[in-house]
Parts: C-alpha cells; structure tokens; sequence
DNA sequence: ACTGTTTTGTACTAACTAGTTAAAAATGAC
DNA sequence: GTCATTTTTAACTAGTTAGTACAAAACAGT
C-alpha cells in the first residue's frame, strides 16, 4: 500500500517531467520541488521549531529520508524553503508593466497590486513574520534574497521620478520612504488579520471589507505623495 | 550553590513584599509574577512551541515545580502570559489625556504616542505576532483581552466627531478605519524591523531615522482624514 | 551487462522536553 | 502548637523528535 503510493508518486512525476527525454534521469528536481511545496506549508503554518520533519515527510510523495538526501537538516531545508518562498513572490511580480501609466495611475496601480499579491500569498506572509520572530537569522545567511529586493525600490523611483517632474508628486520623498508605506499596510492587512478580526469584528475582512480597504489604502499612499 | 540561590531569592523576594506586615504568607504573587515577566520574554524571544520551560524555570527565582504549581502547564503558562501583555500595555495607554486637544491636534498626539507606544513594547508586539502565527488559538479563548480593546475605538470616535463637526476631517470614515491605519503603521514598524533592515538598509531604524518615520506616520494619518 | 546516481523502507538512537512523583521543609494564621 | 498553604529539591517517566545506519532496489547512461 505505501509502496504501491510511493511508486505510482515516482512514476506520475517522471511522467510530467518526460517531455524531454535524455536529461535527467529519474526526477530528482522534482522530488526536490514536492518537497520544498509541503515543507513551505509546514513552516508557514507551525512556524520553524512547530514544523515536524516527520509531518513534512508524511505529506510528501517521497520519504523522510530523502528530505535529508536533498536538503541535510532541518536548517537547510527551512532556508531553502526561504528563499523558494521570496523567488515565487518577486517572480509573481514581473508581469507588471506600469511604464505606461501617467504616475499618479502607475502608483495606484502598484500599491493595489501589492495589497492583492500579498493577499493571495499569505504563506509568504507569514514565513516573513516567522523569520523576523528569529531575528532574520535565515535571511542574514541568504545573499539571494537581498539581490531580488532592489527591483522593488527602483520601480518606485521611476514612477517617483516621474512624479515629482510632472507636478503630481511632492519632492521631500524617497523612494524608499513610499515603498515602506505601501509595504506596511498591505503586509499588515495580511499578518494581522486574525487578531485584529478578533478583538474589532470581521467587517474589514469580508469581501466588500477588503475591496474597501484596498481602495483606503492606495488613497493613502496617493495622499501622501501629493502635493499640497 | 544553587541551593543559596534558591534561599536568597525567596529572602529577596519576601523582603521586598514585606512592607505589609499581615497580608500574604510569603509571597505567591511576587513568585507569580516573577514566573510571569521571565515567561513573556522567553515566549517572545522563541515563539510559542520554541520557548522551553526548562529554560524559563532556570532564569526565574524559582523552580519549574512551581510553574506548574501555579499556571498548570505550558499552555496556561502562554495564555496567561497573552493576558498579561495587554493588561500591560493597555494600561500604559490610560495616562493620555485628548480631550483637551483640538482634533487635529489630538489625532497627531495619538498617532505619534501609539508609534513609540508600539516601539517602547515589542514584546507584546512579538506576542501578538507569535498569536496571529497560532491563528488566535489563545486569544479565541480570552474574554479578557476582548474588553481591554473597545476602549481604543471609542477614543477616536471622540476625536473623529468633533473633527468632522469642526470641518477637520471628511466624514465619510469610521473610527475603526482610522485606528486601522494607526495600528498597521506603528506594528509594522516594529514587526519588520528586521527583514525590512536587512533587505533595504538600517537608515529607517537609526534615531534620526525612527523620528523622521514617526513624523511621516503621523502625517500620513492626517492627510488621510484630512477634508479635501 | 556495468556503474554511479537516485530512491525507498525500516528500524534505530540519542537527545530533548513537558509534565509528575513524592517527600519534606518553611511559613504564618489561629 | 496545630494546620493549611507555599516552596523546594531532585529524580523520574513517557512521549516526541531530529537525525542515522544499513541494506537493497530501480534507474539511466555507457
């Protein structure tokens, strides 16, 4: 029973990894990524010291003992998870064209883009809030993460930029200084949703609720960058 | 050794509660709330599951029997420590005094008073991270925190009225809205500190970087319900 | 067929950790 | 002095958990 589950696992991924057939040999990276997907629900939902490795390996198609085949230990496979987590969430965001827009349009449509991005990837969320109840441990030792952040910061001060020469925008600002704003709300509206929604009600966290939120948000970004 | 220990901590603390001559045997609330403080800061140091109790016990005056003595076990130990966070701060709140304040003048006041409120605590900010990591298990179950809380609301609904009768504010807001705003920037401040400091540089926690937040903050809040 | 890599299963261990037992001593109210 | 409450000490248990040992099979490239 469990090897029948185990077998048809290895067989179904080399299966939808067999389109190209002489690189790989059976599906490591596979096994790899069906690791990693099962280990980043773990840690996002129990935190580091609350995720099992027994809990991940029983979710998994493969076993524990691949789990330290591929990643070592524990350590390992929550940095690894990591930094999967923030490469997933910067990807999501390339697809954004806002170069286009006049800027006042370019920064609404980025803050409300924000606010739904981290809205549909509450793990990541959540795995941020984790790593910053550790210090940034795991962060400090990951020279990827640090390089897919800028991105961040120079497409706010192209739209800044923009801003300031067209008259929309104030001048006193940095581009650091809005990104900050835009991440803080839309990163709360997420990590706090369940205290909040329990000690004030559920009314910002229903449908209407958020719709509302997200349109109170991008009007206090807009508010803050204008000019007077 | 450990034995001196134990026997001067229980002078020390039995001398210290010894102004009031016929009250308490020896000293359970002082034990008690020497249990208490150490807790808190190993809950919010290492989360929920990483906190250890072996740990707690060691940098208490007393002995791990007396946790279970008095708080049962670890989980009571946790919901007790929630409880004691907000009575803390919520406590630390009732010294503002608005009423006397123009609107404006008030919302600043308490804008700029929640950010170092916040600032001032974060372990109670840590707290109430670990809790939404939990998805609110404890807080679900704690009546008393739930009380602690109408009274933010209710102080800017007062501030909130008069400012839109005086022609301040736009009247298309609701109190909760406005402490929303409030909340999400002064936790998000402390909450990321670190991964936000990591990832985009320090110069937003400096001194002179943590006044100039509070003041964007604090005008952020205002522009946002500020009439057109 | 040969060979190195990938994968599996099972059982194990060594450390850790929440919680207990049990007995005794100190304390203070009466 | 009696007695209930508070406090201490130190060993102990029972369950959990990260990580390993070992043996063997399936696979793919040659």
């Amino acid at each position: 029973m469990a090897l029948n589950r185990g077998m048809d696992a290895v067989r179904d991924s080399a299966e939808a990894g067999a389109n190209r057939r002489t690189r790989w040999k059976q599906d490591p990276e596979g096994v790899r990524r069906d690791i990693l997907v099962v280990a980043m629900n773990e840690f996002a939902e129990n935190g580091l010291s609350g995720a099992r490795i027994d809990e991940i390996a029983a979710k998994t198609r493969t076993s524990k003992r691949m789990i330290y085949y591929y990643f070592g230990d524990k350590d390992g496979l929550y940095r690894d998870v990591l930094e999967e987590a923030y490469r997933q969430v910067r990807a999501g965001e390339e697809n954004l064209q806002l170069a286009d827009l006049e800027p006042v349009a370019a920064l609404r449509t980025l803050t409300e883009f924000t606010f739904d991005h981290h809205r549909d990837h509450p793990s990541f969320i959540r795995l941020v809030m984790i790593e910053n109840i550790h210090h940034g441990d795991y962060l400090k030792h990951s020279e990827v993460i640090r390089k897919l952040n800028e991105t961040a910061i120079s497409r706010i001060e192209g739209i800044y930029r923009k801003g300031v020469a067209s008259g929309d925008f104030r001048p006193d600002l940095t581009p650091l200084a809005i990104h900050w704003q835009i991440s803080a709300l839309s990163f709360f509206n997420v990590s706090n949703r369940v205290s909040f929604s329990l000690l004030f009600g559920q009314d910002l966290y229903t449908e209407a609720g958020q719709a509302g939120l997200k349109a109170q948000v991008a009007e206090t970004v807009l508010r803050f960058v204008a000019r007077r």
